[in-house]
DNA sequence: GTCATGCTATAACGTCGTTATAGCGAGTGT
DNA sequence: ACACTCGCTATAACGACGTTATAGCATGAC
């Protein structure tokens, strides 16, 4: 629940951190409507200024929540361990990734959704991001390295089952369900087809 | 260009016509961020308070852009003539998606992003949204008819592909692409595996 | 002719992100 | 010890936002 990204531990004062930890339980709680800076402030105990000396701005804290909510993904995807069979893996990591996702719905809106209207990541957040899509094309490269998957290239099939999963993940998650089906099984059959495709059938 | 949306054109009178035209041109040249109620009124001639009289506030001006927005899709994808062939057919339907969500980008993110706000469609918005993805089903069911694609139903089918398409397109509208690679390719790609599932490879 | 009704435009309210400003406490040079 | 600068604080203000209240004015009914 609470805790939060590592960096900020790090490198931000006392007051620092309680705003971004304010920040994200805004965030987490109320969505990213309630992200505005004098919410932010009261929760922290300081004034609105607080926030604009630490962090420039509001964009400045955004971008540490988008930042954190990378993190959680990355971390999560990390987390599980590897078996021998690396097409198992990348479907656990699918699945992962839609978990997480959905366990930090309102992070998820502020990194792909664009839920806080004005904000542009900044160059290390973009960063980080990468290095999230990076994982993804290792796990992939197990595979392709087993001779699992002969179509692409590692990179070529990561972006297509990024885009693939990001799109039925952002769905779920704005709550579209043009025929009130089960998402989880929506999910596992768009995988199916996929992982179909990857392997040749 | 100008040319807006059918409905609009009936029930509307002169003024709201107006208001209608001048929120999707400042959509269309400069983005969401650019639709507030004052800025609208002064490029349609009239008070803030003809946009409230006609359409309840700006939330009723957005929901006219986001069924415009999906008329255009369900236009554009409508428009293509039927061949022999329907996997060719459902093919181009996933291609025409993606040209006429990137010509229309902005319109894309009222109806997917969240790039208003507060906004959510009215139950008559659904109901189009809903439509459009009933044509991608349709197409869909001509292939499975066909005895092409034999793994699930054709509504099943029609999921994972809007989702993973939908994902790849908003993906390419917002601007991430970690590799640099070319959006066509990726997408072409992204579809080679899919249909390769779908037809067991 | 008088009244009611509905649309109009103006002004105001509360909130937003941001900026200007004044106060204050710590460190520094002499 | 004292004046001075500097960085951070809180308060207040600015312009813009969505929305609402209000008053003017046209038109139709009786």
């Amino acid at each position: 629940m609470g805790e939060t990204g590592l960096h900020m531990a790090r490198t931000r004062d006392e007051q620092g951190r309680r705003i971004l930890e304010a920040a994200s339980e805004l965030l987490s709680t109320e969505g990213a409507s309630a992200l505005s800076v004098r919410r932010i402030a009261t929760a922290a105990g300081c004034s609105t200024m607080g926030l604009y000396s630490r962090f420039g701005g509001k964009d400045g804290v955004v971008d540490e929540l988008f930042a954190e909510g990378f993190e959680r993904l990355t971390d999560a995807m990390r987390a599980k361990p590897l078996s021998g069979d690396p097409l198992a893996d990348l479907r656990g990591c699918a699945e992962c990734y839609r978990d997480t996702a959905l366990a930090n719905a309102t992070h998820y809106m502020v990194m792909f959704g664009g839920a806080v209207p004005g904000f542009e990541p900044s160059d290390a957040s973009h960063l980080l991001a990468h290095e999230a899509f990076a994982g993804l094309v290792a796990k992939v490269r197990r595979c392709t390295d087993a001779g699992m998957f002969q179509t692409f290239t590692p990179e070529a099939i990561a972006e297509a089952l990024w885009g693939s999963i990001h799109g039925l993940v952002m769905l779920e998650v704005v709550g579209i369900n043009p025929l009130g089906s089960d998402p989880a099984a929506r999910f596992t059959r768009a995988l199916d087809i996929l992982f179909d495709g990857l392997t040749h059938g």
